[in-house]
Parts: C-alpha cells; sequence; structure tokens
RNA sequence: GGGGAGGUGGCAGAGUGGUUUAAUGCGUCGGUCUUGAAAACCGAAGACCUGAAAGGGUCCGGGGGUUCGAAUCCCUCCCUCUCCGCCA
C-alpha cells in the first residue's frame, strides 16, 4: 500500500500514477483520502492532550496515597472518572477515522515508475526485446495437448478424475521433464546468487495481506476454511512474508532469494479455447526470484533479473519476447513489470511465461520491511520478483517449437544433463 | 487430540496494581587509555504515531475486559517448549 506520508506530501504525484493506472476519479479519491486524514490527525491531538492530562492525574493520584491525603486522593479520582469519558469518545473517533483511512489507502493500487508506457489494455504494451529464433514450423505441427497425449507425457482427463479441470496428471517422460526444468531453474538461480528457500505452500491471512493478494486477490486463491489458510498463487507470498516485520542492516542488502513451488490459482471466470491443455491450470509448478534492495538499487535490480530470465528462455532455444506493461495492463501491487511471452507455434500466439515487477515500497509497506541507513533511520525496502520460470506454458512451448517432422521432441542441450537423453 | 510450562528490548533474563522513565548481564555504538588492538573504565542507544519545534501519545504475543491507574488481575485467541496419544 501507498504510505500516507507519501500521499500527503506529493498528492499531485500520486493522481497522476493512479491515473496512468486507469483508476477512475484518481482525483476524488485522493483529495477524499487527504480529508480523512485531516480529521484523524485533528482528533488525535485532541486525544493525545486528554490522555496527557490523565496520566498526570493518575499519577499523581498514587503519589497522593502513599504521602496518605486520602482526601485529595479521592477528589482527583473523581476528575479523572470525568475525563475518562472524553477520551472514550475520542478514542472511539479515532478507531473509526484510522479504519476509515485504512480502507480507503488499502484499496488504492501502487503507481507505476516514470519509465511505464502509457496505455490502458494489452495492446499497449510495449515489446522491448524479441529474440531471433524461428516462428515458423514444418506443416502438420501439432498443439501441445496432441503432443503430449502421443507421448504419453500429460493425461488432462484422468487428473479431472482426481481433482477436476485444470489439475493435469503428469506421466512418464512427461513428469521427468517437469523435475528437469525445476532442477535446472534452481541451479541456474543459485549460480546467479539466489538463496533456495523451501517454503510452506499454505499462508496465513497476513502473510496474504502483506504481499498484497489480499484484499485485492481474495476470490482467486485457494482458501482452508478450517485453519484460516490460503494457498499460495506464488512463492512471492510465502518466501517474500519471511521478512515481514524486520528491519535489516545494509550490509545484508541485497537479499536474493529462489524457491520452487506448487503455485493455485482459482481463475474463476476464465474458460475458453484460451485455457485449453497448459495454456491455464488451477495447480502449476513454478520456480521464483525474489530480490529485496535499497531503493536506490531496485532498477538495477529489476534489469538484472530479466537478464536472468532471458538466458533462461535462451537457454531453453524458445522464440520470446518480452514486453514493458503499460499503466492499465499491471497489476495492483506493481510499480513496473516486464512480461516474457513464449511462441506458441501450434496455436500462432504469445504465452506469457514470466512476469518480472518491481513494487518499490508497496509490499515492503505493508510487511513492514524496513532497513536501516548510514544515518540510522530507518527506512522502507524495495521487493522485487519475477517468474524464473512457470512451467506449464514452457513445456507447451518446449513441445510445440521443438517437435520435428518425424514426430520426435528435441531436447535443448541445457535439459540434456537433467534428463538424461536428447529427445523424447 | 489430551496434560503441563511459558511468550518482557538484538539476545538472555528480573519484574504479581501506583515515579517502570522496564532492573541486571551479554552483545552493539561512541569516548578515555594505547603506536594499534584487547582489557579496564566512562557514556550512549528501541519501534511506531503526532507535532514547525519543545514536547506529547502508543507499544511487555494478538484482541477484549476490570481499574482513576495494568507487563502485573480476568476472558479469549495465537504461538513456542515439553510429556502422552496418533503418525509420514
Amino acid at each position: 500500500m501507498l504510505s500516507i506520508h507519501f500521499i500527503r506530501q506529493n498528492p499531485d504525484a500520486v493522481i497522476q500514477g493512479l491515473t496512468k493506472k486507469h483508476v477512475e476519479n484518481a482525483s476524488e479519491k485522493v483529495q477524499q483520502i487527504l480529508k480523512i486524514d485531516q480529521s484523524y490527525r485533528d482528533n488525535l491531538i485532541l486525544l493525545e492532550q486528554k490522555r496527557s492530562e490523565m496520566n498526570k492525574l493518575s499519577k499523581s493520584i498514587g503519589a497522593e496515597m502513599s504521602k496518605g491525603n486520602k482526601e485529595l486522593a479521592e477528589q482527583f479520582k473523581a476528575q479523572t472518572s470525568l475525563m475518562k469519558k472524553d477520551i472514550e469518545v475520542l478514542e472511539k473517533n479515532n478507531e473509526e477515522l484510522q479504519n476509515e483511512l485504512h480502507q480507503s489507502i488499502v484499496a488504492l493500487p501502487n503507481i507505476p515508475h516514470e519509465s511505464v508506457p502509457n496505455g490502458k489494455t494489452a495492446e499497449d504494451n510495449v515489446t522491448v526485446y524479441e529474440n531471433q529464433r524461428s516462428k515458423e514450423i514444418f506443416e502438420g505441427a501439432l498443439p501441445h495437448w496432441d503432443i503430449a497425449k502421443e507421448k504419453n507425457m500429460i493425461d488432462f482427463e484422468t487428473g479431472a478424475k482426481i481433482a477436476g479441470a485444470g489439475f493435469p496428471l503428469y506421466k512418464g517422460w512427461g513428469a521427468k521433464l517437469q523435475r528437469a526444468l525445476i532442477n535446472f531453474f534452481l541451479d541456474k538461480a543459485t549460480a546467479a546468487g539466489y538463496i533456495e528457500m523451501q517454503p510452506p505452500i499454505l499462508v496465513n491471512p497476513d502473510s496474504a495481506f502483506a504481499t498484497g493478494q489480499l484484499p485485492d486477490k481474495e476470490g482467486q486463491m485457494y482458501y482452508v476454511h478450517q485453519d484460516d489458510f490460503y494457498l499460495i498463487p506464488t512463492a512471492e507470498v510465502p518466501i517474500t512474508n519471511i521478512y515481514r516485520d524486520m528491519i535489516l542492516e545494509e550490509k545484508d542488502l541485497p537479499i536474493k532469494n529462489c524457491g520452487y513451488t506448487p503455485c493455485f490459482r482459482r481463475e474463476a471466470g476464465s474458460y475458453g479455447a484460451h485455457v485449453r491443455g497448459l495454456n491455464r491450470l488451477h495447480q502449476f509448478d513454478k520456480v521464483e526470484i525474489v530480490q529485496i534492495t535499497s531503493p536506490d538499487k531496485s532498477y538495477q535490480a529489476l534489469e538484472e533479473m530479466v537478464e536472468h530470465v532471458k538466458e533462461l528462455m535462451e537457454n531453453l532455444e524458445l522464440p520470446f519476447r518480452i514486453l514493458a506493461l503499460c499503466g492499465g495492463d499491471m497489476s495492483f501491487a506493481s510499480a513496473k513489470t516486464y512480461d516474457f511471452e513464449v511462441w506458441s507455434a501450434a496455436q500462432k500466439r504469445w504465452l506469457e511465461v514470466s512476469s518480472v515487477s518491481n513494487f518499490e515500497t508497496f509490499q515492503a509497506n505493508r510487511l513492514k520491511l524496513r532497513y536501516r541507513t548510514g544515518d540510522k533511520k530507518t527506512e522502507l525496502l524495495h521487493t522485487l520478483n519475477g517468474s524464473a520460470l512457470a512451467l506449464p506454458r514452457i513445456v507447451a512451448g518446449l513441445l510445440e517449437n521443438h517437435q520435428q517432422p518425424n514426430g520426435s521432441i528435441y531436447i535443448p542441450k541445457a535439459l540434456q544433463s537433467y534428463l538424461g537423453i536428447d529427445k523424447i
């Protein structure tokens, strides 16, 4: 969430940023927040004055009692009883105003970095890189769901029988390919200096709130009623929450973590041809990279993460492109996002396989994640994360782009040692 | 799931209703001393909110209550340790 201090000091920048993200009535919303904030502070000053008086008087009751001045003490008691009523009213106002303020700030998305392109929808995203691999494929090439079936690698029907649609069963080389990709991605992340974490994949509401899933994406997460847990939609949630409520030292930065987890998404309301096969699942596997940096280093870190993902894609020998998302297409919490898309040869369209974002202080503010600066002050850190990578559409890309006219599937060199074979 | 013990500053650990402004120790930082360091000695140091500042307020696991006043008493939830049960 945006910090109230920032909104107070830069109302125009906030309005501009929200407008760039295509938030409706941005100006009214910000003005409203400033108004509530002012009443909150006015009320707080009164409340604290009263409390101060009350504290003094209460203390003197103790002092008089110990001196034996019972009568005076009783007199003070009567006075404090009256003050207490005033304080109760002020406290109630305080609580209400604070809640109101919190609710309205929490509803605001992050504001975009100045370098984020203008635009409203995916149409307006800007391609910043596209590699030179051929997007052409031979006549009669198959979509991945046909290949997977033919090679007996993925069984969607049995997955549906066990759990439901969107829960595939990987079999044989399909299962081994999953394992190979996970290991490959983790090894590359480790080599790039990310410390591997294996976190819980159920999280409590505090964690889901801190990274911005609550309240914004409540309906997108699976929820375990009995114990009040959410199934993670991404490893970003548990890994970033490692650092909730922490004050780090500058020498500990940057923090670089990676982790493999399954991810769970309800994907409520999305149906149709585009969700066929591996295109959209309720459960999928992903290796995530997370960085926590000081504010002045975060955009450098973002580019570094993009380079890391780019190298993975090159290693997999896939045709891909990188998009800078426009203001309107970015997620709630993000200040800047790059998407990676793999070309689906058979479906003749781009599939998103990675999203790399800088959240600046948006998550850190909720996480209460700070660091001590050179002059001993505490300041919010910047959090970043990226998929490196999400498996299903990578598998789709591998099957479709690497299928050969003779029916075999070429395994890219980088994966051969993990899989132990050079074609399926 | 059942019983027991506990949750206090970076850590350890005192504190069972009124100068708690949370003792003490360790660790940290600064200083003295020293060629430098160690030791010793002296001193400093929390987070958050509010305020132009001085200052004020809040915080002893979370929430609620009793009281003029709560780390301290009551209720409730969470967590940790431990014994028993169950179990990969």
